[in-house]
DNA sequence: GCCGTTTTCGGCCCGACTGTTTTCAGTCG
């Protein structure tokens, strides 16, 4: 059983408990434990063969047993109890914008509405309407909110999120009104994918920014329109609330709408213990207002050195803030150079002059061509003899290059079996050697995590690139034992490839972190297929921040002689 | 149901907007 299905029977679980009004608290631990749970990088599975489970925050006696319950059985008594009460289909109708647990207890009580399907047939023939605290207009957002559902299902990824806040930011900007813009929410932290974009705006005509707002191109239905706030739908279906603040408490607002949820929470309640109280107009010492005009003063007066808003997701930088122990994160311009990009050789666009000239233009020093190997056919993969062909080719354009050197390398295909796809002496001629898997995705765990470890254990394999395979929103991660693969790599000095591509961030967040206390080193690489991809390290290097990493935890912070001394075959 | 530099019991974040109401409950972030 997957942490993922874990976390949604805690979900379910507090979900049913909301709609039977039960303790708010209790509620809250539910929720909390399967908030941590989706956010860990280790298997629980695992970590209950360790006998660790209780290590893990949020999870105490009750949550542990249930958990231990669903690994052993698949399922959890206490759960089928509560959906014998309250089936799927009705914690379903909560999805529904404007539906909570009450509204949804109250048609599952006096309509017998079971599903969402339902709900809308209940909608459109006015029987909503008549239930106490139902309205005409209640039941008119119900079946729009039913519409807005199926159009905005999921998630975006953070690279579409940022096209369109960034669209919208340039037409608000162009109002004299507006005197400052900013983005907040899970967008400001980089989550990979984000469910809205929150923009905050400073302004002293609140009226005329929301009037403007709501008639942005592309807007699809306004949601909310408030004095300082609304909320509207793009065609797209991702939303955007907007909120006009005054100088005084931007940065308190800013705080406060970045989040997360969770950091908010733990914050306001290390602070209510000191006797202050936090909320986004700024921090009280009783009536008195002692910050808010910026978040630097914010934290100063929580007694807590700057969190940056990567770090803000409650996995413990309240605590390290508060020891002045925070991680000096990594910085684009720390990188001195990319271990993965492609060129036309295999399945890129762009020649090696071409390429070289875009890393230049970037400010590094080294560049990596990693073509692909001969098995990945797909992508026209070449052999040996071919490879060396384009290493003399890439010898002739080093040769007029000045200041910087393209790398010789390959990312070899990692078989199914475990083998590499090219042979020992070939992968000892590269300067570097990614090694990846491409096929057979479908392998046990076991199977997958066995057949990469026997790629790390290879001398001439430098990096493993993309652990898991993933692709946002398209594919799933494969499964795989990332800690036994850190491992490995630790021992054989492999380093763990940070896959910068939008749709991949592949280690994600949390493996960067784990790799990262396990002394594991990360390579931070593009993946770029055409020379413009080399701009994608951004969304890498995001994720890299999101996972606690500072310069000396990434490979390519180090100048090109260290690199080859590192990668030096032996 | 969880948790502890005040605590093993008694706490557990805070405000805007909406709709259905005449003072507030529900929902959302």
């Amino acid at each position: 059983m997957q942490n993922r299905d874990i976390a949604n029977i805690f979900h379910e679980i507090a979900d049913i408990l909301e709609m039977q009004d039960e303790n708010r608290f209790r509620i809250r631990s539910y929720r909390n434990a399967a908030i941590t749970i989706e956010n860990f990088s280790e298997d629980l599975d695992d970590i209950y063969k360790k006998g660790a489970l209780k290590d893990v925050p949020g999870v105490g006696v009750s949550i542990a047993e249930k958990i231990e319950e669903l690994i052993k059985t698949g399922k959890c008594r206490f759960h089928q109890e509560l959906l014998s009460k309250i089936p799927h289909g009705v914690v379903d109708i909560m999805r529904v914008p404007g539906i909570g647990p009450k509204h949804a207890m109250l048609v599952y009580k006096e309509l017998g509405v079971n599903n969402i399907n339902r709900l809308r047939r209940a909608a459109e023939a006015g029987k909503l309407e008549a239930l106490p605290g139902f309205g005409k207009k209640l039941e008119e957002k119900v079946l729009k909110g039913i519409e807005q559902l199926s159009a905005s299902e999921g998630k975006f990824k953070l690279i579409t999120a940022y096209s369109y806040a960034e669209a919208i930011a340039r037409q608000l900007k162009k109002l004299k009104a507006v005197q400052k813009l900013e983005f907040a929410g899970s967008m400001r932290r980089k989550k990979e994918l984000v469910g809205d974009i929150d923009i905050l705006v400073i302004s002293d005509e609140p009226e005329k920014v929301m009037g403007a707002f709501v008639k942005i191109d592309g807007i699809k239905e306004v949601l909310v329109k408030g004095k300082t706030k609304s909320s509207a739908v793009l065609s797209c279906g991702l939303q955007v609330d907007v909120r006009v603040l005054k100088k005084e408490s931007f940065g308190a607002a800013l705080y406060y709408f970045t989040g997360s949820k969770e950091h908010n929470v733990a914050v306001r309640d290390m602070a209510k213990h000191a006797g202050l109280k936090v909320n986004e107009y700024g921090i009280f010492k009783g009536a008195k207002k002692i910050a808010g005009r910026t978040e630097e003063d914010l934290f100063k007066a929580l007694g807590l050195s700057y969190i940056e808003p990567e770090l803000r997701e409650n996995r413990g930088e309240i605590q390290a803030a508060k020891k002045n122990e925070l991680p000096h994160l990594l910085e684009e311009r720390d990188l001195k150079g990319d271990f993965h990009a492609h060129t036309n050789e295999s399945d890129g666009k762009n020649t090696i002059e071409e390429m070289a000239e875009a890393a230049i233009k970037k400010g590094y020093e080294y560049l990596a061509l990693t073509d692909h190997s001969k098995a990945v056919t797909v992508a026209r993969g070449k052999d040996e003899k071919e490879l060396l062909k384009h290493f003399e080719r890439i010898d002739k354009v080093n040769k007029v290059l000045k200041g910087f050197r393209i790398l010789k390398g390959v990312e070899v295909d990692i078989k199914s079996d475990g083998a590499l796809d090219l042979e020992d002496w070939f992968l000892k001629e590269c300067d570097v050697v990614v090694a990846a898997v491409h096929s057979k995705f479908i392998l046990p765990k076991d199977e997958m995590t066995r057949r990469i470890i026997k790629a790390v254990q290879n001398k001439n394999v430098d990096i493993v690139a993309h652990l898991t395979g993933r692709l946002l929103k398209e594919r799933e991660p494969y499964a795989v034992d990332a800690e036994e693969i850190f491992k490995a790599a630790k021992e054989f000095g492999v380093a763990m490839e940070l896959n910068s591509y939008p749709d991949r961030l592949d280690l994600n967040d949390a493996h960067c972190k784990l790799a990262k206390t396990m002394g594991v080193k990360i390579a931070v690489g593009t993946d770029s297929h055409s020379a413009i991809q080399l701009d994608n390290m951004r969304w890498g290097v995001y994720t890299a921040r999101r996972g606690w990493l500072e310069k000396s935890d990434v490979l390519n912070t180090l100048p090109v002689e260290k690199i080859l001394k590192i990668f030096k075959k032996s």
